[in-house]
This record gives C-alpha cells, structure tokens and sequence, in this order.
DNA sequence: ATAAATAATTTGGTATACAAACTATTTATA
DNA sequence: TATAAATAGTTTGTATACCAAATTATTTAT
C-alpha cells in the first residue's frame, strides 16, 4: 500500500489538474471563439435563459453591474447580442443573443460541465457513488458544502504565445 | 440507492464548489494582504525559492516576462520585493523579499494545498486510496493526466463589495 | 570582430473589474 | 397629487493583468 503521504500529494496533485483542466477549457475559447472566458460565459447564460435583464446577469455573474455594461457593449459591438428597452418598465433592458449569438454559441467549445457529465454517464453506478462520496469529503474539507455552486469559469486567463515559456 | 442522474449533477456541482472554494481563497487575499492572487502567488514563490531570475519566475506563472515586469514593479513600489542585478551576468536580475515582504508572507492566508494537506492527514489511509482513486477517474476523463500540476492561482478575481450582489 | 542570442524593460493596446456619480423611471408616502 | 426614495442602467475614472512588438544592454557563438 502507498504511503499515506504519497497518497495526499497525489491528490492534491490531481485537484491542481482538474483545475487547470478548468482553466485550460477557458482558455481554448479565446482560441476556438475569439472571446474571452466571461464574454463567453455571457452567451452561454444567454443561450440558457433569454432574455434576461443586465441586472440578472450581472447577479449571476457575481459582476458589479458596471462591469456587465462594459461586457454587454463589448459583446454587442460584435453583433452577438441585442438590447431592447423593456415597454413596461422602461428603466429595464433585455438582452438577447442575434442569429449570429447563436450561432457562436452552436459552434464555441463544448463547456467543461458538459465533457464531464458525458464521461460520467459511462460508469457505472457503483462507481458514481464512491467518486461522489470522495469529493464530499474534500468539499467538506475545504469547509464549502454551503457554498452555492457557481458556472465554471475563470476571469481572464489568456495563453501565453511566445514559445519561451511553452 | 440514488439515481445516476443525481449523482452525476452532484459530482459536478462538488466539484464546481472546489473550484470555488479554491478561487475563492484567491479573493481573500485581497481581503487580507491587500495584494492580488498574482501578487501573492510571486511572494509565495519567493518565500519557497528566493533569489529568482525575472524570467524564472515568468516562467513558473506562464506570463509573459512583460507580464511579470509589471508585477514586480508594483510589488517593488509597495516595498515587498527588491530587484539586484546580478555581477556575473549583467543582463540578469535577481528578485529577493525584503524583510517586509517577508513578513506579509508569514502573515498572509494559507493557501489551499496546506489547508487541504492538513484535512487529509486526518482520514485513514483506506479512505485516502478510495478518495485518490476518484480524483484518477475524473482526472482521467477530463484527459489531463500527464499535464504537469501547476500552483493553484487564479489570474485576478475581485470580491464584489456592493451588497446587492451578495 | 561581428552576428546571434538572451534578459529585462518600455511602449502601446485590450479586457476585466470596481466605486462613485448620473439619468431616467417607477414606487411609496405624506 | 406632489415629492421623496428606490431601482435599472449607464458613464466616468482608476487599477490591475495581460500580451505583442520594439528597445537596450550584455553575453555567446562564429
């Protein structure tokens, strides 16, 4: 049997790697989408649920609603999405992704979510349980099983294209 | 025993509370040491290996070396770093804390990896193999098995101070 | 002696992020 | 009903992180 020390180093190693895994994906999407992680994050909400208010993003978002204003502009300026005054309550804006939103959206990076679950779906149940019990206790480890749980994605993580540090 | 579905939408929402859990450390340091997740990550690193060359610790952070130069300007202005230009080689220059650095080091919030080494110490060897075998299967879905593990950080993630978005 | 490589930096640009102030609008209240 | 308070979104100003390309100084290779 391992050593009980090699066993937690190996874990921690493998946390690291499923978090890189994490923040690689969003790196992929500058590459595959010319948009960055939150930029993406913004149409995958959209494609989820739309319209939704600029105040609905920004709160799922956990973003200072100024910092969903620049977003959207960005986002709107690329023709991947449209404002629309709302007729009853003319303080509010509805955002809405185009044909050209969509279409992205089809076509960008499948989410880490996504790739997970599918691998999942082919264990067996058996299985599910122990690897369910086991990142319990590290939740539980970390002191975060109240922790509502956010959509994936990280801030801003660009890859670096010079070759001296690949 | 529960359904498949279940455990597979629970498996991903632990894991999405580890990845929050871990950035979420990288917010509380901004709370704490007045300091950015980046920022911090360089005195960690200092603390662990100093002195280092500019570009080694480019290098271990994958930024770009203008990157870092920006980084250790600010760390330098805030008095936690000092830059020396080394004798033998007079295009290099050696980043050392400063006693001050030194000690916001010491005083700054654990990071992740010890918090969480120092939960597993406490299970038993048999729970540790099980927990390990787990994270393997995930790792090895998500296809990031010989990625090197890098140091958890995040590139730059801000806690919202307004409370409409707690 | 000169060309090529290397280390760090400067310059110029973009994106994310927040706070504070501002505009327009709606709701509450006196 | 007039006015105060709240709300939704925006603008403005500032900081950080990030990169690419150019620059300077220095070292190594030819």
């Amino acid at each position: 049997m391992r050593k009980k020390t090699d066993l937690i180093e190996g874990i921690i190693d493998d946390i690291r790697r499923i978090f890189q895994a994490l923040t690689e994906q969003s790196r992929r999407v500058g590459y595959e989408t010319n948009l960055t992680g939150p930029q993406l994050w913004v149409v995958k909400l959209l494609k989820e649920t739309s319209p939704m208010k600029v105040s609905d993003l920004a709160r799922r978002m956990y973003l200072h609603p100024a910092t969903m204003v620049g977003l959207l502009d960005r986002l709107e300026v690329k023709g991947l999405l449209k404002r629309t005054r709302s007729e009853d309550d003319r303080r509010v804006v509805y955002i809405n992704l185009t044909e050209q939103g969509r279409e992205l959206e089809v076509n960008s990076p499948e989410v880490v979510q996504n790739l997970l679950a599918k691998g999942l779906e082919g264990l067996a149940g058996q299985e599910l349980s122990v690897i369910s019990e086991s990142l319990g206790q590290i939740v539980h480890l970390l002191g975060v099983q109240d922790v509502p749980p956010q959509l994936i994605m990280t801030a801003k993580i660009k890859v670096p294209k010079t070759k001296e540090l690949l």
